[in-house]
DNA sequence: CTTGACCTTCCAGTTAATGGAATCCTTATC
DNA sequence: GATAAGGATTCCATTAACTGGAAGGTCAAG
């Protein structure tokens, strides 16, 4: 699969994929030509760092669940933990959300949705965040 | 409240905070002395910042709701609408988050936890984001 | 009245991309 | 076979969002 494809696929620019070569997170195998060739796990780690970098991942967190892709001899009790860790940053990241959804889902009921001002989003929403 | 209690606080860093007053994000006072003096409603700006920052919401995201704090002579409907528009994004988050979290908490649930390498996480991680 | 913690501005550097130029490869059409 | 379009390559510059550090002003405690 050539970069565009794959760029495509997994909803990232074919740019911003060259930098990921770059910083080595992914090493797609190249062709005669010259071009990248990516396989289907490169893809699956483009669409997984795509995703994960949209939600605040860092991209050292993402380094460290790429190495559990590739490091096939690292030793299961250590991806347990890592994956464990992982796990407890999405519970927190989905707390967050939901704390935000809570206030403005709140907030989306009691405005008039008229065209007057004064909503009460305004005060409630600087309450919510204290 | 000055610029280290405000950070402490919103936790984030005094440099990221002048920052955000330097692009318009927040608009602090200032005292005699020329110190930066935050009301309340700027911690709970500077808060929610915080949070959308590392939940993946773009900076415009983020001047968007903002504005929704300032500006009082917007109409209701207005506001509901961007709240609305936002509410719809964090559910998104919320879902591919929640799909990252059912990936990884079955892999571990399938990981040995021992010394031993091929640890199914590995496969497994490479078929679930296709 | 000085020491230390905290504040200021300014300028430089970093990270994570992004834009653009110049050039090469492939495919379809004349 | 020439040529033009579409996609690929590298390299260099720029942007966005911070981050670090220097040089200096402010303030409460001893």
């Amino acid at each position: 699969m050539n970069i565009g494809d794959v760029a495509h696929r997994a909803g990232l620019p074919a740019k911003t994929i060259r930098y990921y070569e770059d910083i080595g997170l992914v090493k797609p195998l190249r062709s005669q030509n010259g071009y990248r060739r990516f396989r289907d796990s490169d893809l699956h780690k483009l669409s997984f760092l795509g995703r994960a970098r949209s939600l605040g991942f860092s991209i050292e967190d993402c380094r460290t669940l790429m190495a559990l892709y590739e490091d096939h001899s690292r030793a299961s009790a250590d991806v347990k933990r890592i994956a464990r860790q992982n796990l407890a940053k999405i519970e927190e990241k989905i707390a967050e959300l939901q704390a935000m959804h809570d206030t403005l889902s709140h907030l989306v009921k009691k405005c008039h949705g008229d065209d007057r001002p004064d909503c009460p989003i305004l005060t409630d929403l600087a309450k919510a965040h204290g």
